[in-house]
RNA sequence: GGUCCCGUAGCUCAAGGGAUAGAGCAACUGCCUUCUAAGCAGUCGGUUACAGGUUCGAAUCCUGUCGGGAUCACCA
């Protein structure tokens, strides 16, 4: 089959037309930028004579180069206050002196408003970090999200790129859970059809009642070797059938001209498959008998699937992924024809003359799209419609994401709109969370080339990278709890890899240079943590008192890279959720670690200078790594307790 | 050909319309007698594909061009 992963979106589909959450932004209390951009709108509006809405007002972290924590932009309001930059800025700096308990000082450039807080503020920020549990993560909607992921087919193992459909998929169901809502996962199962029919057939003819535990293969691998037999076979046997006189009849007769013998038997092959194949007539014979319910073909495929399956789970679990419920297409291929009826009823779709049915969506700038086949039969989408009605029926979600590739935007696109047209309720909360394939320096992975790098060599061989390094390093921990640090490490480095790049973008998997565990990398991250861990250990052991932070006020600017990193935390989360992009929540991890590591190497922490500063600096590590490893149980990476 | 997506350092990727576009890798150079060097710091590397436009301000928004990809099945 062509395409691995059998689903796909469209981006006119914006988060904004299709998410009610959207409007809810929640931040936790006190927060430092809503509290300026109030007070910021509120002095503009009190100098101009009009009401600014705050949420207009553009609040940064201050650059570097200039005194300062945060920046108002006052560039959009000079025309409206009728002021000169720098006279708007310094009345709106003396009214935040004035009325605010929190601004210290402030200074200006061009339209920039630089604010310096207090030093009070920063001890609250970190205070109410760690004293709010699960920091970061949102209350309660009472809405439902479902996410679909994964949607393998069972005739061969998992790969590369449902590596990356599994980790997106989980991540961003964290993420969500995270942002308040009640999310179900769920994966769709492609478990009939030709393609398991093949390797059943060749199971059958050249199997001798083998099986995995025979074989000591994983179920998956065990029947996705005979899906490969298979077409071994059928090679074999059409390069035999090319030797015939009726071959050869035939490329003289359809050739095109200047087309070589070799180039027209390539493109004649589904065809050949179709009409010539001995194999060919066989697989369709062994579908025909499936859809006939004959008992001993569905004896066999359910044994088939029932081994794939327990390969599936291994896999999995090695992914740390799961769901709250499988649906199986073997279930779902006949469903849709109800809606197809109410679609004539309503007006939605309309009947040819051959009988089938359509939906023309050339006002949308989309074709029209057939529905229902001439012979009453299902196609594709239509049980995408029956399946969509189902899950709203099983769990009542007004929103459900479809994790799939974004070779299938176009499918999503004319899924959605028709769903929208025939008046679903979720039809506005519909996404398709599309992302790019993974491709080989090569370029795209074929199974016919044996490119196709398979997810469970790719967790093995990551494994081995971080097995030896950790033995490079010399570790000083043995035994299952070196093991299992090693595996956290391991798939960590393969997490972060795969999820901080933005979910669009198509990337590139070089498994020459594998993936890295120095660097912008998952362990990078696990290693800030393990720092913090190793430090809290002895502060406990040593009955360390952090009740003395409060005394510490001259703050370093390390410290307060880091509390505004900490500040932002909750909002990434919201952004993430927003945006179905787990990459945010990556790439900020990744940050909070290195302004970490910064601090460890330019300021001392157990030996600080006197004991509230260590206290500060203890505390202030104790929030980096509760907020360090909420962040990366988002993305589905654990810690390990050493490195 | 139509539609959609993408084009940022040699490579892999960041950057809510905001100040001098940042990281990692690779190459070179320093830093372990102080909390773990899977770390830190430095050097090198950019006309953000190109051309216009909008704006006080554009990698970001708009138009066009070029390049890459996907898709345009009564396949799933």
């Amino acid at each position: 089959m062509a395409h691995e992963q059998l689903r796909r979106s469209s981006r006119r589909l914006t988060y904004r037309a299709s998410c009610p959450g959207n409007a809810i932004t929640f931040a936790h209390m006190n927060d430092i930028v809503l509290a300026l951009q109030q007070e910021v709108a509120a002095a503009i509006a009190q100098l101009c004579g009009q009401s600014i809405d705050p949420s207009k007002v553009q609040i940064n972290p201050t650059v570097s180069e200039f005194k300062g924590d945060y920046t108002a932009v006052l560039f959009p309001f000079v025309k409206l206050a009728q002021k000169a930059p720098e006279a708007l800025g310094a009345e709106v700096g003396e009214r935040l002196l004035r009325e605010t308990t929190y601004v210290k000082s402030y200074n200006i450039a061009k339209g920039f408003l630089n604010l310096e807080l207090k030093e009070h503020f920063w001890h609250e920020l970190l205070q109410e970090v760690l004293a709010t549990p699960g920091y970061g993560r949102h209350p309660r909607r009472g809405e439902c999200v479902l996410v679909e992921y994964s949607s393998p087919n069972t005739n061969k193992p998992l790969h590369l790129g449902h590596v990356r459909n599994c980790l997106l998929g989980w991540s961003c169901s964290q993420i969500l859970d995270a942002a308040g809502y009640d999310v179900i996962k769920v994966q769709i199962i492609n478990d009939r059809g030709v393609a398991i029919c093949k390797s059943m057939l060749a199971w059958q003819k050249f199997g001798q009642g083998r099986t995995p535990q025979t074989e000591g293969l994983k179920g998956d691998h065990f029947v996705g070797d005979y899906y490969v037999l298979f077409e071994q076979k059928t090679q074999e046997e059409y390069a035999a059938w090319q030797q015939t006189p009726e071959a050869q009849a035939l490329y003289e007769a359809h050739r095109k001209p200047e087309q070589s013998q070799k180039e027209f038997f390539k493109e004649y092959k589904n065809r050949w498959f179709n009409e010539h194949s001995r194999l060919g007539a066989e697989v369709r014979d062994l579908l025909l008998r499936w859809e006939a319910g004959d008992p001993d073909t569905l004896a066999l495929w359910r044994q088939m699937n029932s081994w794939v399956y327990e390969g599936f789970e291994a896999t999995y679990a090695q992914l740390g992924v799961c769901f709250d419920k499988n649906y199986y297409e073997s279930d779902t291929y006949l469903l849709g024809k109800n809606i197809v009826e109410e679609g004539l009823q309503k007006g939605v779709f309309f009947k040819k003359a051959d009988g089938s049915v359509w939906i023309d969506l050339s006002d949308a700038g989309y074709d029209q799209k057939v529905v229902l086949r001439a012979d009453g039969t299902s196609v594709y989408i239509t049980q995408d419609m029956g399946t969509a009605r189902m899950r709203y029926e099983d769990f009542g979600c007004q929103r459900m994401v479809y994790v799939v590739a974004d070779e299938q935007n176009y499918h999503f696109a004319v899924l959605f709109e028709t769903l929208r047209r025939l008046g679903e309720p979720y039809a506005e909360g519909l996404y398709h969370l599309s992302y790019g394939l993974v491709e080989l320096p090569t370029g795209r992975m074929k199974t016919r080339e044996g490119t196709v790098v398979d997810a469970d060599d790719l967790i093995a061989e990551v494994l081995q990278l971080a097995r030896q390094q950790a033995a490079e390093r010399g570790s000083s921990i043995e035994g299952p709890e070196a093991e299992e640090n090693i595996r956290r490490i391991a798939m960590g480095a393969l997490k972060f890899f795969m999820i901080r790049v933005h979910p669009k973008r198509r990337m590139v998997f070089n498994p020459e240079e594998s993936v890295d565990l120095q660097g912008q990398t998952g362990p990078y991250i696990q290693y800030s943590w393990v720092r913090i861990h190793g430090l809290m250990q002895r502060a406990e052991r040593e009955g360390i008192q952090l009740s003395a932070a409060a005394q510490y006020t001259s703050l370093e600017p390390q410290e307060k890279e880091l509390l505004k990193a900490l500040r932002e935390y909750p909002s990434v989360v919201l952004t993430a959720a927003q945006e179905y992009d787990p990459s945010h929540v990556a790439n900020y991890a990744y940050q909070l670690a290195k302004n970490y590591h910064r601090l460890w190497h330019d300021l001392p922490i157990f030996n600080a200078p006197s004991p509230e500063v260590r206290a500060f600096r203890l505390q202030l590590s104790r929030a980096v790594a509760q907020t360090l490893e909420a962040a990366l149980h988002l993305l589905g990476i654990e810690m390990p307790q050493r490195m």
